[in-house]
DNA sequence: TCGGTTCAGAGTATT
DNA sequence: TCTGAACCGA
């Protein structure tokens, strides 16, 4: 036990020993998080306070949870298969599994990934006949799994107008189509486990009782519904250990309530708070970036990170004048980083939007550097991957009917849309699932469609006896996919998946089978347990491959420059570290600061970026970036201001802080880019000061129908792209686009911190700077 | 039933 | 500019 401490920290030492009580851990950046988190187990163990069916530790992704799995038992010699490490959706399909009749599912139960839910929805959609148009499948999708976030059925979803009405119809009806398929999404897992506890006094009680420690991950990145769900598993007296760090809070796109921190602190008197600060991954320059950075951002919990590696190298910044040239700059510095004995993967490239690295892609590919992209299909959820897995659903689920439109016809067998639509009439006047309603059919169709089922039944039967693996192994030959592949022209990747496919299911571990018989829902003979509701393998390895996708792609083999996005560099770290496209607009990104806490998010997300970083952090950003087509001119971030100098080295001229003539020295650089004159620059210096209400008038998002750019070349003042203005009320700006001409003519125009802004020139009183 | 064309949209992403 | 999805013609 003595050694489970010895290199701790004393700020990492007081977090592992802590109290059996609630304690909110403020984590840093490369303070040591996961192995707090890991050790604080296996002291818990060890000193035989609590035992292992005691301890419920939750992450977000399945890697953090193997991590912390593979830690422990590093640790301690403890099987963690018994124990409940995983992630919130994991852990919520076990409790399901194991109480599939309690929580209403019948026992083949399966899940829809994010995919396979938004075409249940665009299939309810067009068999209730609603317009599609009116309501994109995606926005439901969206309204769907936000309602349930927040804990909402449909009777409980506030609707105030006729469209969030028939939202709240379409919710309904998709739920009741789910339940008639057997079927559960993303979000259904998490919000009947939670309805589960809730409901069953019996059950939540037995689960309060036997969890006496409960971890969690990344708190900052919870959810409302996530919340409530460890409040109600907690609710008995169990000991929350909450770890996660408000500055790296990213997700609340996808629902993250930061806010949950606070609340968490509040609502529980927490009184261990323990803040990890030293950090042990980045030198002090790069910390110092990190610090003064996000010192900006107001309502934080407050932390300030420090090392003792000393100040390292200055962060450095370079300024091109285009995307293309800062790529080629890239790739010269990462050639000379190279040189200098770096490994080739320990450099990353880090962008905020993943339209990025294309410009980036191509240099490194011109220069032959080996790079490798994070982002991309995984293995899961590739189109044959899914076909096959859509066999193996309707085997294990006759009910499911999106398996069945998927491969009804797959590989084609003659069977046309209208035979498909009989089907559906057939099933939907019966009240009965579509591989039920198959028999009902009449006519020519009905042979083809019977010979599907029977295809179906035969493989249902035909795998009964055998492995997982030799299951899969059939149905992909008997199914007809492999033959399809095969004979397609570039097929041969597509049949290698499906081979894979097999060796992963020979590969798979049944999920600690004990969990889903009901014994090890505790030694409890009184525990409210379903009797046995063992799962079959196959159902196993399908929720396996709904809730992990797999890897993002097979490393490449040769040593690779890693390019990613800024989320997807989350719990990364690299000795070197690029942040391409540090500009206005861009990063921060000009949705997020037109949002309601948009920018302090940004902020977080460019703190994240920054502490990647161990040795050398580059900041680039560029004049004009092709985007959309259209070249648009950038005034650097907001964020480079905000470092401190003295951590700094400029690569190229340092331009002056914003706002200030920050173009200076780059006078001419607009020349050659075709940048377009408008006229209405005279009518911009008669118009009224913005003192009357037309101002707003004038800020208006353009339309797409309004083109026709101006070409009408006048002399005077004239505007052009690229150039430097100030607004009264904006502040300074660069115009990045010209539309319409005399009194329509509009100008947008980049104006850093006030976003960007269509300007109606003919009412906005815009100065030419500089 | 496929393959070409057209059109809209283009921010981040795990389960 | 580039992509994915929807649509139409053979």
């Amino acid at each position: 036990m003595e050694d489970l401490l010895k290199d701790l920290n004393p700020a990492q030492h007081a977090a592992v020993t802590l109290p059996p009580q609630h304690a909110l851990i403020l984590a840093g950046a490369g303070s040591g998080k996961t192995r707090v988190l890991t050790t604080r187990i296996a002291w818990l163990l060890s000193t035989r306070q609590v035992s292992p069916a005691g301890v419920l530790a939750v992450t977000f992704t399945n890697k953090a949870a193997r991590e912390m799995g593979t830690r422990l038992s590093a640790m301690l010699p403890v099987n963690t298969r018994g124990m409940w490490i995983g992630t919130f959706h994991g852990l919520c399909h076990r409790m399901l599994r194991a109480h599939h009749r309690e929580a209403q599912l019948s026992q083949t139960f399966q899940i829809l990934d994010s995919q396979d839910q938004l075409a249940a929805i665009k299939r309810l959609i067009r068999t209730l006949n609603v317009d599609d148009e009116k309501f994109p499948p995606r926005n439901i999708q969206h309204f769907v799994n936000n309602a349930k976030e927040e804990g909402l059925r449909p009777g409980a979803v506030e609707a105030h107008d006729d469209y969030a009405r028939r939202c709240v119809e379409l919710y309904q009806a998709y739920d009741a189509q789910c339940q008639k398929e057997g079927v559960v999404d993303f979000a259904e897992l998490m919000l009947r486990s939670y309805e589960l506890l809730e409901r069953d006094a019996l059950l939540r009680e037995h689960y309060q009782r036997r969890f006496e420690h409960v971890l969690v991950d990344e708190f900052q990145d919870t959810n409302r519904l996530q919340y409530r769900w460890l409040k109600a598993l907690a609710g008995g007296g169990a000991a929350i250990f909450a770890v996660g760090d408000d500055d790296q809070s990213i997700y609340a796109f996808r629902g993250a309530n930061v806010g949950n921190m606070a609340a968490f602190e509040r609502e529980y008197s927490v009184t261990n708070l323990v803040k990890l600060e030293q950090n042990y991954r980045s030198h002090g320059n790069i910390l110092g970036a990190a610090n003064a950075l996000i010192r900006n951002n107001l309502n934080r919990l407050g932390k300030n990170l420090w090392t003792d590696f000393g100040e390292g190298e200055p962060v450095r910044v370079h300024e091109a004048s285009s995307d293309t040239l800062e790529a080629q700059w890239l790739v010269e510095e990462i050639q000379a980083l190279s040189r200098d004995g770096l490994a080739r993967d320990d450099i990353a490239v880090l962008y905020r939007s993943n339209a990025q690295s294309r410009v980036i892609e191509h240099a490194l590919f011109s220069a032959g550097l080996p790079y490798r992209v994070y982002g991309g299909l995984r293995f899961f959820e590739r189109a044959e991957v899914k076909n096959a897995l859509a066999y193996l659903r309707l085997i294990e689920n006759g009910a499911d009917d999106g398996a069945f439109l998927r491969v009804v016809n797959f590989p084609a067998r003659g069977i046309g849309a209208r035979s498909v639509e009989a089907v559906q009439d057939a099933a939907r006047a019966a009240g009965c699932s579509l591989s039920d309603a198959v028999s009902m059919l009449e006519g020519a169709a009905a042979n083809r469609m019977s010979a599907f089922s029977a295809l179906v039944a035969a493989l249902r039967a035909e795998t009964r006896a055998m492995s997982l693996a030799e299951s899969v192994e059939h149905v992909i030959e008997r199914s007809g996919l492999v033959a399809h592949y095969r004979s397609e022209r570039e097929g041969q990747e597509r049949v290698e998946n499906l081979r894979e496919l097999v060796n992963a299911a020979a590969a798979f571990v049944m999920p600690d089978g004990a969990a889903y018989d009901g014994k090890a829902i505790g030694e409890d003979a009184t525990a409210p347990v379903t009797p046995a509701a063992p799962i079959t393998p196959l159902a196993a390895f399908l929720a396996h491959a709904a809730l992990e996708a797999g890897d993002h792609q097979a490393g490449e083999g040769a040593e690779a420059v890693q390019l990613m996005t800024v989320h997807s560099a989350k719990g990364l770290e690299f000795d070197a570290v690029f942040i391409t496209g540090v500009e206005e607009g861009l990063f921060p990104h000009e949705n997020a600061v037109a949002e309601e806490h948009g920018l302090e998010e940004e902020r977080r997300l460019m703190y994240v970026a920054i502490t990647r970083a161990r040795k050398r952090l580059y900041l680039s950003f560029s004049q004009t970036r092709m985007l959309h087509g259209k070249t648009r001119y950038s005034l650097k971030s907001r964020f480079v201001d905000e470092l401190p100098e003295q951590s700094m080295k400029w690569l190229t001229p340092r331009t002056a802080a914003r706002p200030g003539t920050w173009h200076e020295g780059w006078g001419g650089a607009w020349e050659g880019f075709g940048a377009q004159r408008v006229a209405g620059g005279a009518r911009a210096r008669a118009a009224p000061s913005d003192a009357s209400p037309a101002w707003s008038d004038a800020v208006h998002q353009a339309s797409r129908g309004d083109r026709p750019v101006a070409q009408r070349f006048e002399r005077g003042l004239a505007f052009q792209v690229g150039q430097s203005v100030a607004h009264a009320r904006f502040g300074e700006g660069v115009i990045i686009d010209l539309e319409g001409s005399g009194n329509d003519a509009r100008a947008q125009v980049n104006f850093g911190d006030a976003g960007v802004k269509w300007l109606a020139l003919s009412v906005a009183r815009l100065e030419s700077v500089g």
